[in-house]
DNA sequence: TTGTAAGCGTTATCAG
DNA sequence: CTGATAACGCTTACAA
């Protein structure tokens, strides 16, 4: 019997109740801090709009700032649980900021249709990985907000990570612990980070003056089967490695995988290091050293980016320098066998 | 110099182009099937659209339709790869059937007000897990499309598993390969799912003539440190059990993690079955037995549901009878000793 | 300080 | 078959 009103309460259904026009109630909802209101209007709106259960029409909104509080996230893959960490922590900033978050998957739909999409529905940017943005046709340039995440982008601001220092710290361990025959096991990509990560690993090495045989470098898909199938091949080789770097956890992990399936002991006879350090590095037995890129951070920072660039106006946002990452010592790097 | 139009273009100006009036641009380019048009202006149409690069505005049609073309989904964690994977389906039917998708996480924010935003944007419909379905004011049952992941609910249509049936297998599984001495490890929680896997588990036995002392029942948090310091006390106490079967697989990775720590090895001296099979169930060494949960199929489900409830207006989603689960035989189950 | 008028870009309802 | 005309619910000038 007690049915409220069946029918959504509208601004004019507000206005009515408390005897004054319809924009001063839009004026006093809004949240509008200039909005010079005499306070006992005010408070006869807030009390109507109470009492009738009034909720805005985001859309309407929409319709007229031409924008939507939202921001869209376009992933390469939403399995890839270093993704599914960004999505993560943009969807906690963008959220407490009052805004809703698009979410997409470029492996269904490209990323360029999914920017498409959601520029028709207005969002107020959007993140994108390096070779989402790269995608993306130049005329909207101007147009729309984009921040790119992992990687620096001459086109879109863009929040990093310090990849090649990554490589360098696993390098350093790994030389720290009397290793000195060494592999690298990474995507042939055209990543810009898996190629810093390489980089960086490598020169540390030759700055040290230990070199990296070409047939120390496996190409494998940045995947656990990947990592597993590279590290088959590593093994099968006449002379192994005592230690190996791997571009990114899933590859590590697929490799330890490897070992513990041939019987090669970790830590004791290879060392593993992997890089992100997602949850899984902490899983498996024994757990993952790697270099930690806060996943989560760059989801974070990115949306904040992106809102400063929303919401600043004048200044455009820059991208900031990259993300610090830091090694995480665990149970699959030991000291080199005394041979 | 070729600045085409820094203005998004609207209706009204494929309306000039074409020598059309605006409306008739909107019915050629709704591409609602009913409207009749002669060949000659729709063409027309088409082509000024075209060369003008026309984007239809989906909030200005969303004002009007009452509806945004979006689905909402909101997730207790986003952290747990299940529901990631669940979110993962949902995504890929609703970008297929055109939908958007706009995602939250329950970790933050309440359900509740989750569920409040996206109606303020005029969402289609949401999906949610039964406890964020709980949570939900009853005034806007009639008003609201909503479908409920994994568990049955009274109140909204939903998408279930064979909970009970989970853990029956996966007591069949451990029965078959000789164990007596079995143990369960699950959370306290209300959660009708993990309920039914506990009573599925239980009750097999006991139809065996098995039974579970109540020192076998371990309460835990559904996590990996949660399983982690369960089997610290089980394997803490005089009389271990042989084989375990633990509510999801995030506990049982922890189970098998403390089995490692410890020594105990696995299946050799006991037997570790989980559920959910996520990811992660491959990646450990030895693989993980566990009873798969479809989760991808859950939330392609759910999705489908919702569309079906939003498209189909006369006939209302029915909840379909639960998914069905899967045994699947890794490497952490194995005969039980000999004694 | 507040009300009036206009308009955001569509779709929907009608005449013609 | 097509063109006016009117919403949709809100924000933003501008007047009063």
């Amino acid at each position: 019997m007690s049915t409220p009103a069946r029918k959504r309460v509208t601004t004019h259904d507000v206005a009515a109740r408390a005897g004054v026009s319809q924009p001063t109630v839009s004026l006093v909802l809004s949240g509008n801090p200039r909005a010079r209101v005499a306070k006992d209007t005010r408070d006869r709106v807030l009390q109507a709009a109470r009492e009738l259960g009034y909720r805005p029409n985001l859309v309407a909104r929409g319709l007229v700032q031409q924008r939507s509080f939202a921001l869209g996230i376009v992933v390469p893959d939403l399995d890839n649980p270093f993704f599914t960490e960004v999505v993560s922590g943009a969807e906690r900033v963008a959220t407490e900021a009052g805004y809703a978050v698009l979410l997409g998957d470029a492996k269904q739909r490209s990323v360029a249709r999914h920017v498409e999409t959601l520029r028709a529905r207005l969002v107020d940017g959007v993140i994108l990985d390096a070779a989402g943005a790269a995608s993306l046709p130049d005329e909207l340039d101007g147009d729309l907000n984009v921040v790119v995440v992992d990687e620096p982008s001459g086109r879109f601001p863009g929040i990093a990570t310090d990849a090649a220092g990554a490589g360098r710290l696993a390098a350093e361990h790994l030389l720290g612990l009397g290793h000195r025959d060494l592999a690298f096991i990474g995507p042939a990509s055209d990543s810009y980070t898996f190629r810093q990560r390489e980089r960086g690993f490598v020169q540390a090495l030759r700055a040290t003056g230990v070199s990296l045989p070409s047939d120390r470098l496996r190409r494998a898909a940045a995947t656990v089967s990947g990592g597993q199938q590279a590290m088959r091949e590593l093994l099968a080789a006449r002379a192994r490695p005592t230690a190996i770097f791997c571009a990114n956890d899933l590859i590590a992990l697929g490799a330890l995988k490897a070992c513990l399936a041939t019987g090669v002991r970790v830590p004791d006879e290879m060392s593993l290091v992997g890089c992100d350090d997602i949850e899984m590095a902490r899983i498996v037995t024994p757990e993952l050293t790697t270099v930690m890129v806060p996943a989560r951070g760059l989801g974070a920072r990115a949306a904040r980016l992106l809102l400063q660039g929303i919401e600043g106006g004048a200044a455009k946002p820059m991208s900031s320098k990259p993300l610090p990452v830091e090694l995480v010592v665990r149970g699959t790097t030991g000291r080199a066998p005394s041979a």
